[in-house]
Formats: C-alpha cells, sequence, structure tokens
DNA sequence: TATGTAGTATTACGTCTGTAGTTGAAACCG
DNA sequence: CGGTTTCAACTACAGACGTAATACTACATA
C-alpha cells in the first residue's frame, strides 16, 4: 500500500508546471499559472512549501531562488488518485468503473469506438504478460 | 455545472448506510459503521449533520429521534466524483482514464474479456442514442 | 415531582488547504 | 555605503474535516 499521494486542484496546477518545465522558481511556476488563477506569489511558494514537505517535490538553490523539481510523475499521481477513486467508490473494481463511464454516458457513443482500440492494443500486450 | 459533491470516506461510508436502509437514524448509522469505524455517536452525529448542511441528506422526525435520508444518490455522487477526477486529471477526456487503466493495469489483462462484453453492450444502446 | 436516560445541539481542537501579509536577510544600484 | 528590490521564512486566518466531549432538553419512570 503506497503513500496517499491524493492532492488538490491547486497542488495539482502546480504539479503540472513542474512536470512541464522539469523544474522551475516559485516565480515560474507564479508566472505560468497567474493568468488563469490570479495568485500571489507567496501562495504559490505556500504550496510548493507543502508539497515538499509531503515529499511530492524538492528544492535546489540557484542565486536566491528555489528551483523546484517534483520527485513523483504524472503518472503515480494519476496511478495513486484513480486507484483512490476506484477504491472508494467501486471497491477497487476498475471494470466497475469502466462500467460506470459507459452508463453514464460520461463516454459519449462516438468515442466507444476510440475505447474499442485501446481495448484491442491492450490485448496485444497482454501475450507478453510481464505480471510485474 | 453542477454542485461539488465531492465528499470524504467518511462521509461516503455514512452515505452508503442511508441508501442502503433509505432512511436511518443517527443510532443506526452508528451501529452500521462501528464495527469497522468505531466511532463515537456524536461523531455520526456530526457527520450526518454537515452532509445536511450541505445539502446531501434531509432528516425527518420519529419521536426524539432524527432520521436521515439521501436526497441524492450513489449515482450521483459517482457521477460527479468520477466527473470531478477525470477533469482534472485527464482533461476531461474519459476515453483517456480508459486509456490509462488500461496502461496501468488497474484493469487486469483477465478483466479484459469483462470489459469487452460492456462495450459490446453499451453498443446496443447507442443506437437509441436519445442524446439528452 | 425528581431523576435518569436518550438524543440533539453546541463547542472544541488539531490538521489540511487556500490565500496571503509581514518580516528578515541578501543582493543590487546609485 | 545606504536605499531599494527580491526572495524565502514565518505568521495568520477562515473553512472543511475527523473526532469527540459536554451541554441541553424532553420523555419515561419511580
Amino acid at each position: 500500500m503506497q503513500k496517499d499521494n491524493n492532492i488538490s486542484d491547486l497542488q495539482l496546477a502546480v504539479m503540472r508546471v513542474l512536470w512541464r518545465r522539469g523544474e522551475a522558481a516559485v516565480a515560474e511556476v507564479h508566472g505560468d499559472l497567474e493568468p488563469e488563477r490570479g495568485l500571489a506569489p507567496t501562495t504559490i511558494a505556500t504550496i510548493l512549501s507543502r508539497l515538499e514537505r509531503r515529499g511530492l517535490v524538492r528544492h535546489s538553490s540557484r542565486g536566491r531562488q528555489y528551483l523546484y523539481a517534483p520527485v513523483i510523475s504524472e503518472q503515480e499521481i494519476r496511478r495513486s488518485m484513480v486507484a483512490a477513486l476506484t477504491s472508494r467508490l467501486f471497491n477497487g473494481d476498475a471494470t466497475a468503473l469502466v462500467s460506470h463511464l459507459l452508463e453514464s454516458r460520461d463516454i459519449a457513443p462516438g468515442d466507444l469506438e476510440k475505447v474499442r482500440q485501446l481495448l484491442s492494443e491492450s490485448h496485444e500486450t497482454e501475450t507478453d504478460h510481464a505480471d510485474s
């Protein structure tokens, strides 16, 4: 059972900047998010500190500034957050989640073909079951 | 854009009791959750009040007791929570979520067949596209 | 009627998050 | 060298949540 990497919307937005840039100073993160979020730079700094406290990012120094870099990948965040939701809402049954997506029409009928496509691709890798 | 019905784990557990029983007094909810959670009755009462404040449950009176009943269905909660996650993690693209499930092997290879099954069922309803 | 009892209402406290002001130190500029 | 700018660190505060103790109220019962 891995850590609880569930993060909030804002935190996710910040992480996304780091994932995109590799590493970034507070001012850069702020610059990227300012247009859509309009937050104070100190707010961003606070978020970054908290993320660091939680071990999701780390920092190094460049002159006076801190350069923050992600410690966890977007893949991993997705995994743990999707897993958490699946576990909580569908008792851990991912197929139930898919079923829900289909029933609730979150997946538009037009996208069914796309899903079917994914399915068959996934099928290929099934043969090399490297059951890690 | 509907309300933000994102609820916590405990709140969800309480809701589940209400969904199962239709309506229930604090003591009943507590009784159901006590074994696994071991919480004080007042804690359950607090949770229920807060859920009521958020409009997710309502109550009527039976003698001295309050009978709480869900105002929102499990379907709806699932919808909004899954939608929130999809929006946040996959930019609202539900097929990307499915893709993630397949890639991350959250869906075991053995379950692929089940998913394919779901797909074809869903396909049937596709013909009566009542595009609501 | 006085009292126990059951059950709701109020209050409380620590933690997390969003959001930011304030402070202090270093660096740069004139 | 002294003022100004730039950062990070610290402090703050409200709202949500987990968790519950305590207070209040009304019914039942001796």
